[in-house]
DNA sequence: GCTAATTCCGACCACTTCACTAGGAATTCC
DNA sequence: GGAATTCCTAGTGAAGTGGTCGGAATTAGC
């Protein structure tokens, strides 16, 4: 009941972006510094996170990325949706997919997974950039007090 | 955020054993078959869950399988945690473990963690395999009317 | 005591995903 | 032109997934 790397590292990121949102591109080395991450596998993360529309990346020197939208339009779950796929414990209920299994009308576990599921979405989806910003301690980073968006 | 099929199998697998509780071992070719599992498979998986205190092995012909305890005294998050380990999405919210990283005092994603994680927690440790036998629809087993345990 | 049924145990295996590294092409600012 | 940066693709070792297989130990019933 993990989620991977992808989606920790990739929130992570974002958080960046999202403390530095109105100041223009970050690089990815900067935010690869910053949260100790590498900077080589954040640039497929932040590949696939361009790819949904989440950030733009801005080419050449001076260049970087930041987020396509506000902070308080991206929720933790598009993050997680974009990096890891869709949200549900199991395949059977995945709400993206009308797939379904051939015997949900009788499977005793069905419910259960539904409940889980929409606990998880309601967590995340509940949750924006911006509020991770908010939520983060004074002492995070004291050498961006005052400047970020947040 | 998906559980792997260990976790869903095993609750499958608890589910039949719940719903004969009470009627004496459940050789495992049976809940095998019922549940369209492989049945070498299923041998690992309740090989941990006896280790877990969960199930019984009673060995030889007219053997099998029982529950150890009452389906309303076992959750499902308990059968996921003996199959899965700890249920937290990132491992620096793992209750069982009081490791923690280095720097959590002043993460901004600790608090995002904790919600989901006992989010996760409360559906899964509230849904006992007596729910599920309960919620289970009648037409699910209907040889089973009127002899099983729920 | 024999036989069939069953758990128990450990080894093995093909496949996929994870978490990266590496290298180079394209673009843009100065 | 040169430096900085995104963009793209390929490779890679380690781990996890989802099994299979063979055989030993145990037990019920005849």
């Amino acid at each position: 009941m993990r989620i991977s790397t992808k989606g920790g590292y990739g929130i992570r990121a974002m958080y960046e972006l999202a403390m530095a949102h109105g100041q223009g591109p970050v690089p990815l080395k900067v935010v690869a510094e910053k949260q100790a991450l590498s900077e080589n596998y954040l640039e497929q993360l932040m590949g696939t996170l361009r790819k949904a529309g989440l950030v733009r990346g801005i080419r050449g020197a001076r260049g970087g990325y930041e987020l396509a939208l506000p902070p308080e339009k991206i929720s933790v779950g598009d993050v997680i949706r974009a990096l890891e796929g869709p949200i549900a414990p199991v395949s059977c209920v995945d709400l993206d997919a009308e797939a379904g299994c051939e015997r949900h009308a009788h499977c005793p576990t069905r419910g259960l997974w539904e409940r889980l599921r929409d606990s998880m979405i309601e967590v995340l989806d509940s949750t924006s950039l911006a509020d991770l910003c908010k939520e983060a301690p004074q002492d995070a980073a004291p050498e961006d007090s005052g400047k970020g968006h947040c």
